[in-house]
RNA sequence: GGGCGAUUAGCUCAGUCGGUUAGAGCGCAUCUCUGAUAAGGAUGAGGUCCCAGGUUCGAAUCCUGGAUCGCCCA
């Protein structure tokens, strides 16, 4: 036994969750946890984990909350379990995103002021805002617990990882999968500019466009034409193709004279009810003809025969069913003409496209030299000359949505940019035998949304012609473009150009050339940025510098076992991963992915700043604190499936859980300290009573099944089991031990110690705050300074009693029913009574007899008498097992459902009992149940209070005698002395003198049972009518009057 | 327009292989317990399992179609 006044710490008075959390933190900081808890496992197996780089130009929100905690649990968990899992922060700093904060701030809106502004000191802006936010970033990351090497992070701006990109990015071009081509790209003229789908979204507007039938004569048909419908007449000059739906049935229709071919479906609407169809045709059968191009007289494109082309894009919703494609102006156009071979994508000048960067047609769209495509004028005319050249069906308007340039307003045209690409088709096959090894939570992902993406993957367009961002290291001759280099390495650079890099950012790396190695020529750099996706996809190894150092490191350290991020990364980061490391190292860079769904308002909206719905992460930690924060994130749902949230949801989970925790924990502190008995000198556990084994052997369970939802990334599932666990553990163990704990019985004690110390490692990924201060409270001296520190338990198989279990369940049950049948009768639980009537058999009632006591206890009864055959009590029922019976009996099931229930229930039950099968008449047949085709249940009788589950069934007594009643006038005195002791401010333990007065009856009743009532009260000396009627606290009982004086003794 | 997911009590969510009487917590009402608790217990009200078909002896669950919401893409 503990010598010390205090066996355990105990908590503090008006201490919150928030405030105990800032003092672990503290503690964590002084010790050094993290650190210690990565050189214990110095040597171990690695247990991988990459970061998702966040952008620190902004504030973090909860959503960030949400994935950083679920990037803690497990890396915790398998620290725990003797891994080494080192974490290394990172931020993401290049893109177009950090290009716009920097522009609305400065007031630019184009890329025209921004070079006037200096590219120079634009990217410093840009470089200095990425990291703005970093200080709130890491103050909330150490907050909520996420432990990450914030000291080292890695940064995509820096020189170290811009090397290692270019390093792979030549890597890539020297596979020969690095190439420009043309990427259609939303497009202002006026602007000069690509836009971003961001950008786009931002513009729609409803406009009026021409709505154009154009006929296209088919080669070697004389007046038959092929009928195609656009609401852009301008890219008809840079017509290549017409495309048909291979699914598509086509017709020919005599209209005017002529042979028209359209969408057999589309006949009635494009050239009115009267035309009918002559002959119909297949999409793959017009695929074998041509028809003369081009459409406009082209300087450099004598007439000559077009290819018609299958698409799958091509559908019968409007126009003809025929597609004019002109691949310069369209996304599909571009990829269906690219696929047959009408021009080749990886050779730039192979792509027809007779429009300038200013929107003009170029010299040699024949009469139209110069002229603005998306000009009116313009428009009016290409009309009339198709139509005076005899090959205008008709021309409308149309009104649609059509985007226009967010900031000129002027229409966008879709468009073929010059554009850098990586050929990751040629590597889809690898990519999704790949994917195939990943596991993907929630699993439909992976051959869903992410295998789909894979599935029609296209090559990835790299270049952006930006400023803030990686710049593409390809250095190409001015004097001849085909002359090119590609960079990996500064040292290279160096070496080639003479000069030092200091930064490899434009505008100064733009600066470096070299003379051309032909001899003739300067080598400068094509002036494209890339794709910041492809930063972050390449931090497996660029987080290290590899390869110019740390090859150990990244060989150790790839791929992931772990990565989690949002759903949105799907396209994002989880996609730029897989195919860099599949292009470097022809492997996935991660084997298991948890996706995290979105964060909600309690409407279900989207939480952004313009709905001003958002909850602010320091809210939330301020009010519940972070242990609270994430068990509501880990617990309350499947991750992925988003969360309805507000602060006040956060709240259930602190008073459903971390306060029963506390309070259980609490209670334990409070009786070891006042009975100075540390558990130390219990008995071992297989000599210790059966509800002390009771709860650890559930501990043992929930050791196991924490562990096994854990191993399959499952928090949800194994929180919840925690959670279990802490109620049953509070209000079944600790309420029906509580006089053990009064007298503090060292079994007891170390009990319920032992319970709380492993919950609080079984926690410790989870909650880690509270965790690690129960822990820490309760360890004492052969502990860990932290239960961060310590080793995951191992469920412990011999201190699980299945069978022990089972039957407190048992026990519990007929408590439960004995409650009800209480609460029906309207007999309060102060009352005792008599007896109570269990009717159950075999190991029910063997279950029961072991739980006696307890039972009694609960139930303020005096005694149990069993009842096996329950006729006095019940009757019996059959019900049929549907699932036995179902799949034998087929289409007779409803009538032999009938037939059971018509059945002599006590007799059957009998005969089911003995082995003997009940027969039963069905359908004129006969049928044999087996004990394992029927269920007995128990109906009650009139007359009884009784409540009853399947076979098993309580009754109540509820004859009062005098003595019973005044046995409960007792212990109401008991209760109204305790309010008393209460209202006088009492400890618990504090022993008093009582002196009583009042009623008579009251009296008396106490006088009987005064051992008993001197004993509850911790009435050293009791004067059971010694006190004047309105002496001390009087107090009202069952409508007599009762004076209570109570006094501490000293 | 396409793909994916979701829809169960007032709210937040479970619901296994299809098994006939769909559960929990919160909230509400009534009662109750208290020598740990911001607590606990009991009872009750509260359900067209989004809708319509289908498969089946039997559907919240499987299939088809539709509606609504969300995400991604166009």
């Amino acid at each position: 036994m503990a010598t010390d006044s205090q066996v355990f710490e105990p908590p503090k008075q008006g201490e919150g969750f928030p405030q105990i959390e800032e003092r672990v933190l503290r503690r964590w900081k002084e010790i050094g946890v993290f650190e210690k808890s990565l050189e214990r496992r110095e040597g171990a197996e690695r247990f991988v984990f990459y970061e998702g780089p966040p952008t620190a130009n902004g504030r973090p929100g909860s959503h960030h909350v949400l994935s950083r905690v679920f990037k803690d649990i497990f890396p915790r968990y398998k620290t725990m379990q003797g891994y080494r899992v080192d974490r290394k922060a990172g931020w993401d700093c290049h893109g177009l995103p950090v290009e716009l904060e920097i522009e609305k701030e400065l007031g630019l809106s184009s890329k025209h002021e921004i070079e006037n502004y200096g590219i120079a000191a634009f990217n410093q802006k840009c470089r200095e805002s990425v990291l703005r936010y970093v200080e709130d970033w890491n103050a909330l990351t150490e907050r909520i617990g996420f432990w990450i090497d914030l000291d080292d992070p890695y940064r995509t701006m820096s020189n170290d990882y811009v090397e290692s990109v270019w390093w792979s990015l030549k890597e890539i071009h020297n596979q020969g999968r690095l190439y420009e081509g043309h990427r259609v790209v939303p497009y202002c003229p006026r602007c000069g500019t690509a836009l971003s789908s961001h950008e786009v979204a931002l513009g729609y507007k409803d406009v009026e466009d021409p709505s154009v039938y154009v006929k296209l004569p088919v080669t070697g048909q004389p007046n038959t034409h092929l009928l195609i419908w656009t609401t852009t007449p301008w890219t008809l000059p840079g017509n290549v193709a017409v495309a048909v739906g291979p699914e598509v049935t086509y017709a020919k229709v005599e209209h005017g004279g002529e042979t028209l071919i359209l969408a057999n479906d589309l006949i009635e609407r494009v050239l009115g009810e009267d035309a009918k169809a002559t002959s119909t045709l297949t999409g793959t059968e017009l695929t074998a003809l041509t028809y003369d191009g081009p459409v406009f007289e082209l300087n450099d494109r004598p007439p000559a025969p077009s290819p018609i082309i299958s698409g799958d894009f091509v559908t019968t919703g409007d126009g003809t069913g025929l597609v004019h494609i002109a691949p310069a102006f369209g996304e599909d156009d571009y990829q269906v003409a690219a696929a047959h071979g009408i021009f080749d994508p990886t050779q730039q000048d192979t792509l027809y496209n007779p429009v300038g960067l200013d929107g003009t047609y170029d010299d040699r769209v024949a009469g139209f030299e110069g002229r603005f495509v998306k000009d009116k004028d313009l428009t009016e005319e290409l009309i009339a000359d198709l139509d005076r050249r005899g090959l205008l069906l008709k021309a409308q308007t149309y009104e649609h949505s059509y985007p226009h340039c967010w900031r000129c307003s002027t229409p966008l045209i879709y468009y073929a940019k010059g554009s850098w690409y990586i050929k990751t088709t040629e590597i889809r096959e690898q990519m999704l035998a790949g994917n195939d090894g990943i596991s993907w939570y929630p699993p439909h992902i992976k051959h869903g949304r992410f295998g789909d993406w894979l599935e029609n993957n296209v090559d990835w367009a790299l270049s952006r012609e930006r400023y803030w961002g990686t710049p593409l290291p390809v250095w190409i001759n001015d004097e001849d473009p085909d002359e090119q280099v590609v960079i990996g390495s500064y040292a290279e650079l160096e070496q080639l150009s003479g000069q030092k890099i200091e930064d490899p950012h434009r505008p100064y790396i733009d600066e470096v050339t070299f003379p051309a190695p032909s001899g003739s020529g300067t080598m400068r750099r094509v002036p494209e940025v890339i794709d910041a996706w492809y930063d972050s996809g390449s931090m497996p190894f660029a987080q290290w510098h590899y390869p110019f150092e740390n090859k150990e490191i990244f060989d150790e350290k790839f791929p992931a076992q772990y990565i989690c991020e949002a759903l949105d990364q799907t396209r994002g980061w989880f996609y730029s991963l897989l195919a860099v490391s599949t292009l470097m190292f022809e492997k996935p860079s991660y084997e298991t992915v948890l996706c995290l769904g979105l964060i909600l308002d309690p409407e279900g909206q989207k939480m952004s700043k313009s709905r001003g719905n958002v909850v602010a992460p320091w809210d939330v930690i301020d009010e519940h604190g972070a242990d609270a924060f994430r068990w509501y994130y880990f617990t309350s749902k499947e991750p992925w499936a988003g969360y309805r949230f507000s602060t006040e949801t956060v709240g259930e989970s602190v008073r459903k859980f971390l306060l029963t925790l506390w309070n259980t924990f609490g209670f334990l502190v409070l009786y070891a300290n006042a009975g100075d008995e540390d558990g130390a000198n219990a008995r071992p556990v297989a000599e210790r009573n059966d509800f002390d084994r009771w709860a650890l052997s559930r501990l043992q369970s929930t050791v196991a099944t924490v562990t096994d939802r854990l191993d399959d990334y499952d928090a949800t599932a194994a929180g919840r089991s925690i959670d279990d666990f802490i109620d049953e553990l509070s209000n079944w163990y600790v309420r029906g031990s509580r006089r053990r704990f009064w007298d503090a019985d060292p079994d007891a004690i170390a009990t319920l110690r032992d319970c709380l110390v492993t919950v609080a490692q079984l926690l410790a990924p989870f909650t880690p705050f509270v965790a690690d201060e129960i822990y820490t409270k309760l360890a004492g001296p052969g502990g860990e300074a932290s239960v961060h520190l310590t080793d995951f338990p191992k469920p412990d198989d011999d201190k699980r009693d299945q069978r022990l279990e089972q039957d407190m369940a048992t026990a519990r049950a007929a408590v439960e029913l004995a409650r009800a049948a209480r609460a029906q009768a309207k007999v309060k639980i102060r009352q005792p009574l008599g007896e109570i009537v269990v009717v159950a058999s075999g190991e029910e009632r063997e279950a029961i007899g072991r739980f006696e006591e307890l039972i009694l206890g609960e139930l303020n009864v005096k005694s149990v008498r069993y009842v096996t055959d329950a006729d006095e009590l019940a009757k019996f029922e059959l019900r049929p097992n549907f699932k036995a019976l179902g799949p034998r009996l087929g289409k007779n099931m409803p009538q032999a459902k009938e037939a059971i229930a018509a059945l002599d229930g006590a007799k059957a039950n009998e005969n089911l009992k003995n082995g003997k099968p009940v027969r039963l008449n069905v359908a004129g047949e006969e049928i044999l149940l087996t004990a394992d085709d029927v269920q007995v249940v128990l109906a009650p009788l009139d007359g009884y209070q009784l409540e009853r589950e399947g076979t098993h069934a309580v009754a109540l007594d509820l004859t009062v005698t005098e003595q019973l009643k005044r046995e409960g006038l007792a212990r109401e005195v008991v209760h109204a002395v305790q309010n008393a002791r209460k209202d006088s401010g009492l400890a618990v333990e504090d022993r008093i003198t009582l002196k009583l007065g009042g009623d008579e009856t009251l009296l008396a009743a106490a006088r009987e049972h005064e051992d008993y009532v001197a004993g509850e009260t911790l009435a050293v000396v009791a004067d059971i009518g010694g006190a004047d009627s309105d002496e001390g606290i009087v107090a009202t009982v069952e409508g007599l009057e009762l004076s209570i004086v109570v006094a501490k003794t000293v």
